[in-house]
DNA sequence: CCGTGTGAAGCTGTTCACAGCT
DNA sequence: AGCTGTGAACAGCTTCACACGG
């Protein structure tokens, strides 16, 4: 199955919606509903849910519990995933704090990493904090997946190299850098500069606000 | 003057490139060279870059230093900005600090806020905590034109509305909520647990590593 | 009658190919 | 000769409109 990165992120919206219905034991919900109460559009919904086979009914709309079951078997939330932090300055450990706070989700952190003398050894935000070159001894023993790349940009090239010898696959990139990418590692770049900067252009555009 | 999301990216990334040809003293570039050494595509670095006027001289390409000025201009990155983290807990003082690492650049922090009155007053990441209430107050008082919300999902949209009705205009907002937005203030939302979900996706897809 | 599922239409963004300038 | 600037083809995504089934 191949779906665009767009309507992935999407289903992450769908999910999300369909948990909260799910938690206020509604059984029943129409695309229309969804879109109403969530600010989508209705029939790129239904197009995107179609994808996974028809769960609708005619009518009526969807069983929320089985397109919630499905969804999350489709993104691969029914099973754990354990992850490395690899950087634990004030991103990769503040990023570490984040997941380490919702312990019943798919996502842990099995490993925080850093290069820094200084702080291996040392528990941050509740990770003990251990050395980048341990990493493929610690990837393969811990099952790590995933990783999170929270380096200074100057050295994000070698330590993605590093992170996809050791055998992740999965990687989300905080360095303010375009990687040379290894093509079965899958990798999904944020750059918070770049947002910022968006930002910035839209204030130079419209720098007062009609008073 | 009207810059596509996308577009206004790309030009992000093309002064990144910009300024370090820049502090190598590259004087001319072509649009081939840039797409060589940054992997982009050339032809989309022409489209993109004669939105802002004609930079080129046919047959030899662009001056470095007259489009790096151009699009600093452009994206109101020749100005200091001063912004508003809101919710200094591991994201946004990790925020803060991010920013707060990088003085010479145009964004600096001019107000750390949080809720929690066990936090007012301290320190973190080298910013005082102050309560949310004072916002208004600071707003004006400081310049403050951008926000970082960085606050948990519950308060997210009560949150919003406090600096939209301060007088923020742009806001960054990390909480996993789809807001309810006013029409004159630019948001951009970065929801790490979408792109966590996209990542296990891609996990879910591939489970094994050709060997 | 109501809501899904879906081809067709429309739109946005990217790539191509080449004319025109230096 | 080389590289920009650009219309035209192309691709991908979204919206529309309606046939179909409960």
């Amino acid at each position: 199955m191949d779906i665009s990165p767009l309507t992935l992120n999407r289903l992450s919206v769908y999910l999300r919606c369909l948990r909260r219905l799910h938690e206020q034991e509604v059984a029943y919900v129409s695309s229309q509903q969804l879109a109403l109460q969530f600010h989508l559009s209705a029939a790129q919904i239904r197009k995107d849910l179609t994808q996974f086979g028809e769960f609708g009914t005619r009518g009526v709309g969807y069983r929320v519990a089985p397109l919630l079951d499905r969804l999350t078997e489709v993104l691969g939330l029914d099973q754990k995933h354990a992850l490395a932090v690899v950087g634990m300055g004030s991103l990769g450990s503040a990023f570490a704090r984040h997941i380490g706070g919702t312990p019943d989700g798919p996502f842990a952190v099995a490993a925080g990493l850093d290069s820094d003398p200084q702080k291996i050894g040392k528990q941050i935000g509740g990770i003990l904090v251990e050395p980048v070159s341990e990493l493929s001894q610690l990837v393969p023993e811990r099952d790590i997946k995933m990783g999170i790349l929270a380096v200074p940009a100057a050295v994000a090239q070698e330590t993605y190299d590093l992170l996809v010898a050791a055998g992740i696959r999965s990687i989300l990139n905080f360095a303010p850098t375009r990687l040379e990418k290894a093509p079965e590692v899958h990798s999904r770049n944020v750059d918070l500069r770049i947002y910022l900067e968006e930002l910035a252009y839209y204030l130079a555009l419209s720098p007062a606000l009609p008073a």
